[in-house]
RNA sequence: GGGCGUUUAGCUCAGCUGGGAGAGCGCUACCCUUACAAGGUAGAUGUCGGGGGUUCAAACCCCUCAACGCCCACCA
């Protein structure tokens, strides 16, 4: 027979998903609102790519962010999430031009450059928002009034004003230098943007004559022959004894026969290689460097799309993989080569393009970033800011205290322009906020903008700043600039310490002296169950929006939030999912269950004295969990927090007050069926409240039956710590009587009982106020062990024999089946549990024998052991008893 | 080459400033008991990577070795 329930056995997680994000945003619940802590506290959101599609990353940001935001917006600070998107230069500059040439075979330049930006604002608008459709689908609370978009014109103010500022200040420059150049990309990218692979490769010997010397061979090793059109020496080791001698002289080039000096430069590893090295300072960063230390000329040999130009007469306009196997050829020909072997070497690839990296010569502008760098590992050494888990300052560290040039320019044409400007008439320069009529030197009017745009990440390290209105005053003003900078709290991945947090640092710092947050968490990447990085070609991707179709948003954030705390990889098993989908649905049923007796339930609780222990109990334990739940959210340690408040629901709340609450509001009892259910019910808001953060959903949906839809959870006060609540006495008690309640049940599997055995139980216990408890407890015992009846006696009492028995420290438990039970099992299995107690005896007793411990070891510890000794031998006299009683 | 991290039950992982080895999933047995079979009850499972050391006491602190992973640097 089934009670009649107006709640679905299952909880519709698709319904209430759609139905609660509607009313929170009509009932605009994700603005800021002063509340009791007088504070505020910010969170920005990290932009995904407008290119993006979500992802399981994006789901844990998410995740772990709107945690932390709902968690501090219950707690009653101001609290403000910013979202926005990022306009990823490359990447979205790449799409647009993938699509336009499958269109219409088209290529940028075909278009030009304002007909080409104007198509990817268009494919911007109309592609650009559906992320953010994705991340609302998982609850997200941002306030999206606040919503930015990177070329936005504040953030685009925001670059102009650092751009000139930082150059007027000389810090920003135009150089001649040695970059990263992407071929297919046909631009520069930043050392940062590089990835470094190991590519299987051959070791040239090349056979160099020395001009003033015939007869003398030089050998120089090399991974690169069709450099040595760009040779400009020929470089040994000035302590290498072999070569010293031919420092100052001249060696030949093989194939182009240019002549070059032989240079001694410490650089040069005696060891690697044959100790010749040949020089390419256009091509090489080392030997960059080694240019400018002896003044060697500098030969370009490539063209901006990696071929080879002519200065390389006979591989011109050849790729370079291509250049190589001829140049190999003709060495061979002219009897150069003299050795050639795998080597398997490292290559610096585009992070983007994957294309192999050209270190190139081109004009770049830099900026200057020692002095900030500095100020950025100063805010971190002093507790300005601060890295949770701490050990992610040593990234941030290494990078910042060996800070490099910073390449910000960019030659592609989707981006914040360059504002730089030129005069055609006098060759002045100049950087500019507004765009300017005429020369600041000559006034002629014929100027123009430098083309280049500058690198993504210039305008993401703005992001704290311009998302609140900076450099605009109004909009600061609107925006709450005074109020919500510095930001809280910055969550992101430890990708991109590096590329953004360390350039909000140097840039926020720039501008304001201040730190742009005060604490920086570092989450976890998500893998796939055998730890490896999720990726398209390995198919191994999880879908968030498959995950949330198929087992609800709650379910997948609780289970990214259960994956988070200070670790640095979450292996994500699908099956765990499907364990916390589990939960959702537990918690629903549980609700099911009390729904019918919410009518009953009164708003205030009854007094003290008219508390069941069992109430005092749960109470005691909900104060616990609300504890340590709290500790756990302000330290970032969702999993914490998570597992605290999955065991109270499952073990505590489910398992035992709500099966012991059954006898009464089945019961005839009518007062105290009202006060349990004004219990479930106080129990309950306190539940959904705790939980609310993790899983906003199905809280939101269980709280407008609780309330009658007369509030809504988000805006509730989150559950803090009570100290009148606390009952360390009656959380003894329970766990005793839980203890007993399993020793019977154990008892009743192990003699194979059917449920519906009833049975008769002699319990014997020689504390007092348990064997009270236990005697108001003997209905819910009958309840919970489909026990008939039974007695409570001293342990001085004469035992029942030959019967199936069990003990605790505290209790002995009896169950007379004499003739019905198979004695030896019974004997053997307590024999067995003798032995297991026994040796955990023996451990703490050599301690207590031990007078090093006891004088040493702090008293609580001493005493507790103490406490332990004596529950073993009581429970060891106990199943000694037992034994007896089968003689 | 420099640095960081990981190694605990079959799997994924907790275990905080040292004080009787834990959770979830999986597994075994029994059960459709009137919230829930997406469930209940009971149960089995560990040289805490190896070796030293410090300590009354080590999964935890120190040293060392090993395996795996990540980051940085490096196209001889």
């Amino acid at each position: 027979m089934e009670i009649e329930n107006a709640l679905p056995k299952t909880f519709d997680s698709e319904g209430a998903e759609n139905k609660w994000y509607d009313v929170w945003l009509k009932n605009q619940c994700f603005k800021p609102r002063s509340g009791k802590q007088n504070k505020t506290f910010t969170v920005l959101m990290p932009p995904p790519n407008v290119t993006g599609k979500l992802h399981m990353g994006h789901a844990l940001d998410a995740t772990t962010q709107d945690a932390l935001i709902r968690y501090k917006r219950m707690k009653g600070f101001e609290t403000l999430w910013i979202p926005g998107t990022d306009h990823a230069g490359i990447s979205t500059q790449s799409v647009v031009e993938k699509l336009v040439w499958k269109q219409e075979k088209k290529t940028r330049h075909d278009l030009g450059r304002d007909e080409f930006v104007r198509r990817v604002w268009e494919w911007k608008e109309q592609y650009g928002n559906e992320i953010v459709n994705q991340q609302m689908k998982m609850g997200v609370s941002a306030d999206w009034d606040y919503a930015t978009f990177t070329l936005d014109e504040i953030p685009n103010k925001a670059v102009k004003k650092f751009f000139v500022m930082l150059f007027n200040e000389g810090l920003i420059y135009q150089s001649d230098y040695i970059v990263n150049w992407d071929p297919s990309l046909q631009s520069a990218i930043s050392d940062a943007e590089v990835e470094h692979k190991e590519v299987k490769g051959f070791f040239y010997h090349l056979k160099y004559l020395v001009k003033e010397e015939p007869g003398t061979e030089l050998i120089v090793a090399t991974t690169r022959p069709e450099t040595i059109y760009g040779d400009t020496a020929v470089a040994v080791n000035p302590n290498d004894e072999r070569f010293k001698d031919l420092i100052g002289k001249t060696a030949i080039i093989p194939i182009c026969n240019r002549e070059v000096p032989i240079i001694g430069d410490e650089h040069v590893d005696m060891e690697k290689g044959t100790g010749c090295l040949k020089v390419t300072p256009g091509h090489d960063f080392n030997d960059f460097e080694i240019g400018k230390r002896n003044s060697l000329a500098i030969i370009n040999i490539l063209n901006k799309d990696g071929t080879f130009n002519t200065n390389a007469p006979e591989i011109k306009g050849m790729k370079p993989k291509d250049a190589r196997a001829e140049v190999e050829r003709i060495l061979i020909e002219l009897d150069k080569l003299v050795e050639k072997k795998e080597h398997i070497h490292p290559v610096g690839h585009g992070e983007r393009s994957d294309e192999i990296i050209e270190p190139m010569i081109s004009k770049q502008w830099f900026l200057k970033t020692t002095e900030m760098a500095d100020d950025a590992v100063r805010a971190v050494e002093n507790g300005e800011m601060t890295f949770y888990p701490k050990g992610w300052e040593n990234t941030y560290f290494s990078w910042l205290r060996n800070p490099k040039d910073w390449c910000i320019s960019r030659q592609l044409w989707w981006g914040h322009q360059i504002p730089v400007y030129y005069c055609k008439n006098c060759n002045a320069k100049w950087a500019a906020e507004e765009t300017p009529d005429e020369c600041i030197e000559c006034k002629g009017s014929d100027l123009f903008q430098d083309p280049d745009v500058l690198d993504t990440w210039f305008s993401s390290g703005l992001w704290p700043l311009s998302t609140l209105g900076w450099p605009d005053e109004n909009a600061m003003k609107a925006k709450g600039f005074k109020k919500f900078y510095p930001n809280s709290t910055l969550v992101t991945g430890f990708d991109i310490i590096f590329f953004w947090v360390a350039r909000m640092m140097m840039m926020g710092m720039k501008v304001t002296n201040k730190a742009p947050f005060r604490d920086v968490y570092i989450h976890a990447i998500v893998r796939d169950k055998q730890g490896r990085k999720m990726s398209k070609s390995l198919g191994n991707g999880i879908d968030p929006l498959e995950l949330i179709k198929q087992y609800g948003a709650d379910a997948m954030r609780f289970t990214l939030a259960a994956g988070s705390g200070y670790n640095r990889d979450l292996n994500l098993d699908p099956e765990r999912i499907e364990g916390y989908r589990n939960f959702v649905n537990k918690l629903w049923n549980a609700f099911r269950f009390i729904h019918p007796y919410l009518e009953k339930a009164k708003e205030d609780l009854p007094t003290k004295s008219e508390w069941h222990l069992h109430d005092n109990w749960i109470l005691a334990e909900l104060n616990t969990v609300a504890k340590k739940m709290n500790e756990s959210m302000d330290l970032y340690r969702y999993d914490e927090a998570c597992s605290e408040i999955y065991q109270f629901v499952y073990e505590k709340f489910c398992s035992w007050y709500i099966e012991l609450s059954k006898n009464i509001l089945y019961g005839q009892d009518e007062k105290a069926k009202v006060i349990r259910a004004t219990m479930l019910k106080f129990c309950f808001r306190k539940i959904v409240i705790l939980l609310h953060p993790i899983t906003p959903f199905i809280t939101e949906e269980i709280w407008a039956h609780l309330e009658d839809g007369k509030s809504l959870l988000i805006g509730q006060e989150y559950v803090e710590f009570d100290p009148a609540l606390g009952n360390a006495d009656v959380q003894i008690l329970m766990n005793k009587f839980i203890e007993v309640t399993s020793g019977v049940r154990n008892i009743r599997s192990s003699v194979n009982l059917k449920p519906k055995d009833e049975i008769d139980v002699r319990l014997f216990t020689d504390d007092p106020k348990l064997a009270k408890f236990l005697y108001d407890s003997r209905h819910f015992l009958k309840d919970l062990a489909n026990v008939k009846s039974g007695t409570i006696r001293k342990k001085a009492s004469s035992r029942p024999k030959k019967s199936a028995s069990l003990a605790t420290s505290h209790t002995e438990i009896f169950i007379p089946l004499e003739g019905l039970i198979d004695i030896n099992e019974q004997i053997n299995r307590i024999k067995k549990d003798m032995e297991k107690t026994q040796s955990e005896y023996k451990k703490v007793e050599a301690k207590i024998n031990n007078a090093n411990f006891m004088q040493n070891a702090p008293t609580e510890v001493v005493t507790e052991v103490r406490e332990k000794a004596q529950g073993f031998m009581d429970k060891l006299a106990s199943l000694n008893e037992i034994l007896s009683s089968f003689q």
